[in-house]
DNA sequence: TTTATATATCTCTATATCGCGATATAACGA
DNA sequence: TCGTTATATCGCGATATAGAGATATATAAA
């Protein structure tokens, strides 16, 4: 990981609502209990949008941001978006912000 | 440590500058070796001013920034003020959000 | 084909942050 | 006391970010 993707990947985290996201994102059956479709696709934006309680607009750029970050991935099914964490990289975000700390 | 206090950590690390800082404050012989003052009593504003190249106002406002988050301390000796890391909130930051996240 | 749904993107306004020079403050030295 | 040094604070212009509504796009449903 580079310098500039550590820098891209704080920023990310330096949003409530982001770090917000990700802390959902980590147990979908506690915090996403009523989405309609398998958790096991992950979790779709619309629920994202009601629980942050944010324009859905906002809430995509949010969702934007994480993905850039590299800290979250989608894949698109049939008019939904599926969100779901990437522990590993998760893992060496942390491993290198304690190095480096 | 508070849902604010911890925003208000990762928004402090959110500049690469500050994360120098914080870096070169964890090895001062190495990075500030040439420091008039006993590196015992931390690192002066000055030498943080040279090593950064930027403004002596943006420095301090870094600093400042960097204490208001609990991460640094500092110590007043004269005209200087001397720097030093806060290890134990370092590693309390580090736990928490590897926890949260 | 029209309508509805889900999401991304665009555009705008408001606010926050950065970096700087200028100035204030405090301590020291002549 | 007067000049010098070290640092903090202020005020400003430039840029970045957040949030929202409007719109575009894609899929699905009627």
């Amino acid at each position: 990981m580079s310098s500039a993707e550590l820098d891209e990947m704080i920023k990310a985290l330096s949003h409530p609502v982001r770090r917000d996201i990700l802390h959902w994102l980590k147990q979908p059956e506690l915090f996403f209990a009523d989405q309609q479709h398998p958790l096991s696709f992950g979790v779709c934006a619309g629920m994202i949008d009601q629980k942050a309680g944010l324009s859905q607009s906002t809430i995509s750029a949010h969702l934007a941001t994480l993905q850039r970050a590299g800290f979250i991935s989608s894949k698109k099914v049939g008019q939904w978006n599926f969100f779901t964490r990437n522990e590993a990289v998760i893992q060496q975000f942390l491993t290198r912000l304690h190095e480096q700390l």
